[in-house]
DNA sequence: CCTTCGGTTCCAAAATCTTCGAACGATAGG
DNA sequence: CCTATCGTTCGAAGATTTTGGAACCGAAGG
């Protein structure tokens, strides 16, 4: 049934790495993903630099992220628990995600 | 009267982050780059995936890649020289530029 | 000079992205 | 159950990018 709760993310060999740097390449979703950088997160705590975007547009950043593969976005509750896909992007492109987060 | 063969680029404190990665998210000006990894090239034989695209279409992706800071574009005899700002890039965002061209 | 050879600029059309209200879906709690 | 909460999806409008033809410009060569 594809449930809207089962949303779809590539595996990581389908990561493509175009994808991950225009998804990166907007300021609001780097922010997202900094702020996963230190673990998973519950959506509800994931802001973009703009707090009080709606939360259609803010579902939207979460999925270009997600379906670019920087982000894994899993139901957790009610709520949903947003997770760096680190290990994934440091196989698929070593050195790339450190080198984003860390430019200052 | 800035002329056509004077462009700007941005001073090297002054390249974006967003604005690189935005860059470097098109796979025809991605190509152009790993094209000049090993050095500078005439804007002649600096080509996009597809070889036969119209020159205008062509002279924008330098365009972009230019005011992102990626490569230099300067006038050379009755062509030009594109450059890849190497150094310019490693010391402001320090492994981007080389984990992004070592992707597969 | 005049022409040719790269390449840029201008401009408008097409394609793509972004934004956000409104409707919907699933879950936890009362 | 019923409802409130959190997030996704839909759809349409607005903004940004891409594309490419036509005009133009400077440098080199006859």
């Amino acid at each position: 049934m594809t449930a809207a709760t089962d949303l779809t993310h590539p595996e990581r060999d389908a990561i493509v790495l175009s994808a991950v740097l225009f998804a990166l390449s907007d300021p609001d979703r780097l922010e997202m993903v900094r702020q996963l950088r230190d673990g998973p997160m519950d959506a509800a705590n994931c802001t973009a630099l703009d707090p009080s975007i709606p939360k259609s547009t803010k579902s939207h950043l979460m999925k270009v992220l997600r379906e670019a593969g920087v982000i894994r976005n899993e139901p957790n509750g009610r709520n949903r628990t947003l997770t760096l896909r680190r290990s994934d992007l440091d196989q698929r492109f070593p050195g790339l995600l450190d080198s984003v987060l860390d430019a200052r």
